[in-house]
RNA sequence: GCGGGCGUGGUGGAAUUGGUAGACACAAGGGACUUAAAAUCCCUCGGCGAUAGCCUUGCGGGUUCGAUUCCCGCCGCCCGCACCA
């Protein structure tokens, strides 16, 4: 028997129905046990799951198994992050539907993960692109519309001219259209819009409470939110003859360095932009060149700081009979603020830029701590440290805080136009969530456009508003829109007729509750709140960092909205969140420059040198960087094979083994072929002890010193391995687990007496139990095999006896200098006089010292001694 | 461009609150067993010296009795930037 090699490709499929059949992982909303929610963020059905997903997915399953066993009634579900941008890429590629793609998917992914063995709740399963799901997506828009929460308003879109449709921001590409090639043009389309920024406040303090969150991702949501406090200032305009305008309201957080303010700069997009560009060629090829820029944030920061004389200026606000040139500037955003800014070249780096390249004057007037007021002068640089204000008449010898303050008051007391000149004025960089999008797989916004009634929410009782089924992509644009009959409905106010629209949502809606409806996926209403309630928040929530901002806030505001709407009584979804890093593999080319998926590699080692070569033709093939697993590099491992070949124990135990869980692990057919070594070597050890044939006792064998002090490492493990699960420190928990597993192996060797028998047959039970949320189908076949009632999967994380965990003597490291000469083992707790006397007394202490006394002795108890010479 | 993060042996990494740097694993080398191979087991394994020494946590400074850990300045890589999910 305990020659047999463990066998993953019988046991795994059967310890998976075995669990099925017994409904291990279906969970009770009415299970009375302290409740527990562990969750992954769900995978968008592409049609196979990747390694990420598999380390995902480990990560949960841990959690969820580890908390089974402690005895909590634990909800870990399942769904589909279903609608988006792909199915309708293979529906005009493939000429395959959207939703039966879509489906399609779902079901070989759905087989996969279940060949992962993962302790889910599949009777939860949801999919967001099912009706039975957005129909209350759809019920709660309404629901918000109702309580003020959504509006319409104008925004920006990517617009390919020849494919006549609009473009996600990754389908621009050095602004030409992806397909078509076209350069892209921005276009306003009004559209839906959630209101976050009324939030912003209450999102951005709300970031201190979620104590479990990476302090990273708080940082992140903070400076997205962007508060800032400023101050809303009107400049006079010289009177001119092309404008009417009297006034430009410019919005800065740097009033303080007014008297360095050189020039003036609109957004492409402001009002005032627009009259004058009617009436002015060049700027209005300026504005064009800069809305053939795509809508993307970062191409416009990224792009050379550019602008046009607009030929106004306006009156320099403190300095009398100074006048500030307006240009209309690329790097303004009109979403912030007021959609114009002064420029104050001395201390802000993209006015620098732009000074320089127009020729403008840079005065500094914030004087750095250390510096020379005549000497001081700006060079390439934009000086933001902080100083004293100087150059700046009433202004100076204040610091930066208090001139803030000053001008403030000065402009708040003046006015322009019969009003104020400046208003202290706080700001959020946080826009409101535009949930529109022009395609048609996604949930229809269920509202029908009347040309007497105006814009109406569908009726409820008329939900859902479905997609046709029978959609074709022939034409370019939003199949939903060409559909020869949808959008013509019936006015539900005065019964004329009427359209639908048909824009659908933003698949960010779609995810931005998915956690709630897993508490009740079968209600007759989005949530039953009282369930959702004590569900909620969710205690574990794990996902990549890429969605530390846009998922997370969508989610965190949308929870709130729910909320306001009556549909849950809480405002944040996640109490704990885990961001985990990438799995990247190594790139292989081949003599040509084409990459080479690893499955066609075949890599020798000789000594310290690597090569490699192609599996069948032999030709070299280079070795590259490690990345990211991507199709492109085609340095993708199959999840399957890995499952085929090894076991899905191996794949999850190499997924939580080494790499910390958030850094980025590298996938290696080395390391692969260790998780599946101490696959074996558990299943053999435990043989091996099982062999001895005695059973466990709780009794300390005083007797026997080593069978105690077995008894101590394994406790120990079990306490540490818990507190590592707890911490979400996998690969801390895997090296305890080895750890344990060589002390038994050790322990074994030789003949045991009966009470290191004992201590092994006490010691293999517990690794069975400590491996089983990494390892579940090794764990059970160990359990069956050890003879032990019922399933692991049921039974209860081991107990510690805290008696074993205590140490009575102490290992101190004795320094000299900084440096370890030597170490001492006293009895715990023992007082700093006596290690010092102890100290003193060593050979190399007394050594170093050469016969002079130590000018320091520094004792940490129970730690560390430093004796200073 | 802006915001955030990461950097420790040949490799992945470990290291309570600032307290013995390199746990654990992989790779490599040597040995045992075997007709042979696989599997398994044992030993070595940061660098330079080869003794008792010195150097070493991306680089350069600083604080401290003591720094992988805290502070300042660089370098490199990664993530996000609002219509990818």
């Amino acid at each position: 028997m305990s020659g047999e090699r463990y066998n993953p490709r019988e046991s795994e499929p059967k310890w998976q129905k075995v669990w099925d059949e017994r409904k291990s992982f279906v969970t009770a909303n009415d299970d009375p046990r302290e409740p527990y929610y562990v969750l992954e963020m769900f995978p968008y059905p592409s049609g196979r799951i990747h390694m990420g997903h598999v380390r995902n997915y480990s990560m949960g399953d841990v959690v969820a198994r580890y908390h089974r066993a402690r005895g909590k009634n634990v909800l870990h579900p399942m769904g589909w992050d279903a609608f988006g941008l792909p199915a309708e890429n293979a529906a005009i590629e493939r000429g395959m539907n959207p939703g039966t793609w879509t489906r399609q998917n779902i079901e070989a992914m759905k087989a996969q993960l279940k060949s992962m063995g993962l302790s889910i709740d599949w009777t939860r399963e949801i999919a967001t692109c099912e009706p039975e799901y957005y129909k209350h997506q759809q019920s709660m828009f309404i629901d918000m519309m109702a309580a003020g929460l959504v509006t319409r308003k104008k925004s920006k879109v990517n617009w390919d001219p020849v494919d006549m449709t609009v473009l996600a921001n990754e389908q621009v590409i050095d602004g030409k259209g992806w397909r078509s090639g076209a350069v892209v043009e921005q276009r306003e389309l009004t559209q839906w819009f959630f209101k976050i920024s009324d939030y912003a406040e209450d999102l951005l303090e709300a970031l201190d409470g979620l104590t479990e969150w990476p302090e990273k991702v708080r940082i992140m949501q903070r400076n997205w939110i962007g508060k800032s406090e400023g101050l809303r200032l009107l400049f006079e305009l010289v009177p001119s003859a092309i404008t009417t305008a009297t006034s430009v309201e410019v919005f800065t957080t740097r009033p303080d360095t007014i008297f360095g303010a050189s020039f003036i700069a609109l957004s492409p997009d402001h009002a005032l932009t627009a009259e004058l560009a009617s009436d002015n060629p060049a700027l209005a090829e300026f504005v064009a060149e800069c809305h053939r820029q795509g809508t993307a944030t970062e191409t416009l920061e990224k792009a050379e700081k550019k602008g046009v004389f607009t030929g106004l200026s306006v009156k320099h606000p403190v300095i009398e009979g100074a006048t500030l040139p307006v240009y209309v500037a690329n790097f303004v955003l009109m979403d912030y603020g007021t959609g114009a800014i002064f420029g104050c070249p001395a201390h802000d780096q993209r006015d620098l830029d732009f000074a320089r390249k127009y020729d403008l004057p840079v005065v500094p007037v914030v004087l750095p701590d250390g510096a020379d007021a005549t000497s001081f002068a700006i060079a390439d640089e934009a000086v933001t440290d902080p100083g004293l204000i100087y150059n700046s008449g009433f202004l100076d010898g204040l610091t930066v805080e208090a001139a803030k303050k000053a001008i403030a008051e000065h402009f708040a007391a003046r006015s322009v136009d019969g009003k104020p000149q400046g208003k202290v004025e706080v700001n959020y960089r946080l826009r409101d969530w535009g949930l529109s999008r022009q395609r048609y797989w996604g949930a229809p916004i269920p509202i029908i456009h009347c040309e007497t009634c105006g814009t109406i929410p569908v009726p409820k009782k008329d939900l859902p508003v479905v997609l046709p089924a029978d959609v074709s992509f022939d034409k370019p644009g939003n199949a939903l829109d060409h559909h020869p009959t949808w959008k013509h409905v019936n006015c539900p106010q005065c019964g004329g007729a009427a359209r639908r629209e048909t824009d659908t949502m933003d698949t960010f809606v779609d995810s931005s509750w998915y956690f709630a409806r897993f508490t009740a996926p079968q209600a007759e209403t989005p949530t039953i709140p009282a369930v959702a309630n004590r569900w909620l928040p969710v205690d574990q929530y794990i996902g990549g960092v890429e969605h530390a901002i846009l998922h997370l806030l969508y989610s965190r505001f949308f929870t709130r909205a729910m909320k306001a709407t009556g549909h849950v009584d809480l405002d944040e979804p996640f109490k704990g969140l885990f961001t985990q890093g990438m799995v990247t593999h190594e790139t292989y080319k081949s003599p040509t420059g084409e990459w080479v998926p690893p499955t066609e590699v075949v890599v020798e080692a000789n000594g310290e040198q690597r090569s490699a070569r192609h599996i069948t033709s032999g030709e070299p093939i280079a070795i590259g960087s490690v990345e990211k697993m991507s199709k492109s590099k085609k340095n993708v491992v199959d999840p399957d094979e890995i499952v085929a070949s090894y076991g899905a124990d191996t794949a999850r135990w190499f997924m939580l083994s080494d790499s910390p869980p958030e850094r980025d692990v590298q996938w290696t057919e080395a390391g692969v072929e260790g998780a599946s070594r101490f696959q074996q070597r558990v299943w053999r050890l435990m043989h091996d002890i099982l062999a001895l044939n005695e059973q466990p006792k709780e009794t300390v064998a005083s007797s026997d010193d080593n069978a105690l002090g077995l008894r101590k490492v394994i406790h120990r493990a079990v306490a540490g391995i818990g507190q590592d699960i707890e911490g979400l420190g996998f690969n801390r928990a895997v090296a305890r687990i080895y750890e344990l597993t060589n002390a038994l192996a050790k322990a074994k060797e030789g003949s045991p007496g009966p009470a290191m028998r004992a201590a092994l047959r006490e010691g293999i039970e517990k690794l069975v139990l400590l491996i089983n949320p990494m390892m579940p189908h090794l764990a059970e076949s160990c359990w069956e095999a050890l003879g032990k009632q019922g399933l692991v999967a049921d039974a209860n994380w081991p107990d510690v006896d805290p008696a074993l965990l205590v140490d009575d003597e102490v290992t101190l490291p004795i320094q000299i200098n900084g440096k370890r000469r030597a170490e001492i083992t006293v009895a715990k707790g023992t007082p700093a006089a006596e290690v010092e006397a102890l100290v003193l007394a060593l050979d190399a202490v007394q050594k170093a010292l050469d016969g002079k006394t130590p000018k320091k002795i520094v004792v940490v108890p129970d730690r560390i001694v430093n004796v200073v010479v």
